[in-house]
RNA sequence: AGGGCUAUCGCCAAGCGGUAAGGCACAGCACUUUGACUGCUGCAGUCGCUGGUUCGAAUCCAGCUAGCCCUGCCA
């Protein structure tokens, strides 16, 4: 990955040299749409530097959508040597909230997006903004209108129809700047008056038909206070903050290309000399998935998830908990690529970033979830001995450690079949198998309760194949995990599926319903009571681990305590193992 | 219906007039003290459709089709 990196950086730096000459040769990585203006920009001279960045509504909490708008921003300023601004666009006080920008701040530091000092808020730039639209008013660009929101929607016509003119519209210079002073002094009730942009009420482009650039609200706002009862809109907002910042590549998601007359129009009007421009990308969707907030709120207050961090939500807090690195969304969100082309991710893709992810760095150690007893008849009761066993095959760096052995083990359930089926080859009555890192063991029978349940497996050891492996070369076919039982750590560990019921989804065409139900696996979380091998005893939150043959584990940082562990599965290992029918 | 945008493998995505990269998924084989990992192999005679230009078209032109977005005093 850092070769991939380097030899990026080294194609533009060539690139760059070469500075737009024809070309010889062709850099094996390709560029995104946006690297691409980008690099057009820097070699005509229209920037000489890049600024970009992040700007959320401090609303709600942030998913894996948002990461790819925080790191695709981050990486570009990143990659050209510029700058990335951490910026809050609270203009509307009506549906924000001071606890979304903590939880924001530490999900975009969580995920390694570092925009050092700048840390902004569009709030602050509140008296500028006010300042820029008396500009627009002097220039006869804005006027006040007296009419109401419905009157607006009504004056401005359809798709087909051009709208109509306001009657406010052509106010007189003086009589517009009193009037807006009077509506930033509190003069007039929300609604009463708004001051619009003075543009083309025929523009095929609705966003052009005089739009809305501030508004009323009597309200107290998370950071100014009552310092203001006027507001301004998004539109005009938004290119003003940039160009204060002096960001250069505004990027936006696809829903803003018809707004971008407008921003550019904002700017040129308001006579930036270096004006932003603003740059569309495709959001990113993963599928059957809920982000839309609603229906978590619902989620939430119905006690169908516990909270807004539960580990099978893809809130960017649900994915810290559950165990994800910030390593493997950051992964996931290179490897979806950028584009303007409406996508919709597998699931599978992201789970095999955060396998990659801790393929080398988690240690491996044996866990069994379903625990039956295995008793070695021919092993001497109350010996307890340690065995070594490799911490990690694929990094020498994590060491070894002593795995206590006896008589009485906890194997898994599914890992004894009494008739087994073709091709099964863990234990079963004759068969021998290896204990990993342990010894040979042949599986002798097992004993049943009243009802049938297979309650202990039998086997005998070959004491010559200590740490597994038999000085005669003969091989067997299965290794299965086990723990020691008297030395056995108990724990809850927590299995998760898709929340969404994927089958239902499909079938009906989608993952709600009509009146606003998510369609609920009802299995999405199974929760075990296991036991561990004592390697795993003062696991801290967030510790992650293999547990072998089974998967990616790591501490749940809410309900995990160290002497009663709570484990989440961050992803299943890959299995093409089913069992056939007998 | 008017405007904007998009269409290349099951899912992402390169490609920018010289004869379809790559990743995920999937399948097979090998290896294996994880039925994992790893390695190897396979996986678009064709780029939404139809015409045209050209020696040559996924790339250019024309027409069509499908999907997404836009009529907040939300962002």
């Amino acid at each position: 990955m850092t070769d991939r990196e380097n030899g990026i950086e080294a194609s533009v730096e060539e690139n760059l040299k070469k500075d737009g000459e024809s070309t010889e040769e062709k850099t094996v990585e390709s560029k995104n749409f946006i690297e691409q203006a980008i690099e057009k920009d820097l070699a005509e001279g229209v920037y000489n530097t890049v600024h970009t960045r992040f700007p959320p509504e401090p609303n709600g909490y942030l998913h894996i959508g948002h990461a790819k708008s925080i790191l695709v921003n981050y990486g570009l300023a990143q990659k050209y040597g510029g700058k990335f601004n951490m910026r809050f666009d609270d203009t509307n006080p009506t549906k924000e909230d001071i606890e979304f920008v903590e939880s924001i701040k530490a999900d975009v530091q969580w995920l390694g997006a570092d925009y050092e000092d700048r840390l902004f808020f569009a709030s602050n730039y509140f008296g500028q903004m006010y300042e820029a639209a008396v500009k627009l008013i002097k220039k006869g660009k804005a006027y006040v209108s007296d009419l109401s929101a419905e009157e607006i929607k009504e004056y401005r016509g359809s798709f087909t129809e051009p709208g109509k003119e306001d009657p406010s519209r052509n106010r007189s210079v003086e009589e517009n700047l009193r009037l807006f002073e009077e509506m930033k002094d509190g003069k007039y009730g929300d609604g009463e008056k708004v001051l619009r942009a003075r543009i083309d009420m025929s523009s095929s482009n609705i966003n052009m038909r005089d739009p809305v650039i501030y508004r009323v609200a009597h309200m107290s706002h998370h950071n100014t206070g009552d310092a203001w009862c006027i507001y301004p809109m998004y539109d005009f907002a938004h290119p003003i903050e940039d160009a204060i910042e002096g960001i250069t590549h505004s990027i936006c998601t696809l829903e803003f290309e018809d707004h971008r007359p407008l921003y550019d129009w904002v700017v040129r009007e308001l006579e930036y000399p270096n004006p932003p421009r603003q740059i569309e990308q495709a959001k990113m969707y993963l599928k059957n998935v809920v982000t839309g907030k609603r229906y978590i709120k619902k989620l939430v207050q119905e006690g169908k998830v516990d909270g807004w961090d539960d580990p099978r939500l893809v809130s960017l807090a649900a994915l810290r908990r559950r165990g994800f690195t910030p390593e493997s969304i950051r992964m996931f969100v290179e490897m979806c690529g950028v584009s303007k082309a409406q996508s919709v991710a597998d699931y599978a893709a992201l789970e095999y970033c955060i396998r990659e992810d801790l393929k080398a760095k988690a240690p491996r150690y044996m866990a069994v979830l379903d625990p039956v007893k295995l008793v070695i008849d021919n092993y001497p009761e109350g010996q307890t001995e340690y065995l070594e066993a490799v911490n990690n095959p694929e990094n020498e760096a994590l060491g070894t450690r002593q795995v206590p052995f006896g008589r009485e083990l906890y194997i898994e359930r599914e890992d004894f079949m009494e008739e087994p089926p073709r091709k099964y080859f863990r234990m079963f009555p004759g068969n021998e198998v290896r204990l990993m890192n342990a010894y040979f063991v042949t599986c002798t029978g097992c004993v049943k309760d009243e009802s049938g349940r297979i309650v202990e497996v039998h086997c005998t050891y070959d004491p010559a194949s200590k740490g597994g492996n038999s000085p005669d070369g003969r091989k067997v076919k299965g290794t299965i995990h086990w723990v020691a039982a008297k030395e056995a750590v108990p724990a809850e560990i927590r299995l998760y599926e898709n929340l969404i019921d994927e089958e239902k989804a499909e079938e009906m065409g989608s993952i709600y319903s009509e009146d606003g139900e998510v369609y609920l696996n009802p299995n999405s979380l199974v929760v075990k009571k296991g036991f561990l091998e004592p390697a795993f005893s003062g696991a801290k939150p967030y510790d992650r681990f293999q547990f072998v043959r089974q998967g990616f584990f790591s501490v749940d940082p809410k309900d995990s305590r160290l002497e009663a562990l709570v484990f989440n599965r961050i992803v299943s290992l890959k299995s093409s193992f089913v069992l056939p029918k007998a």
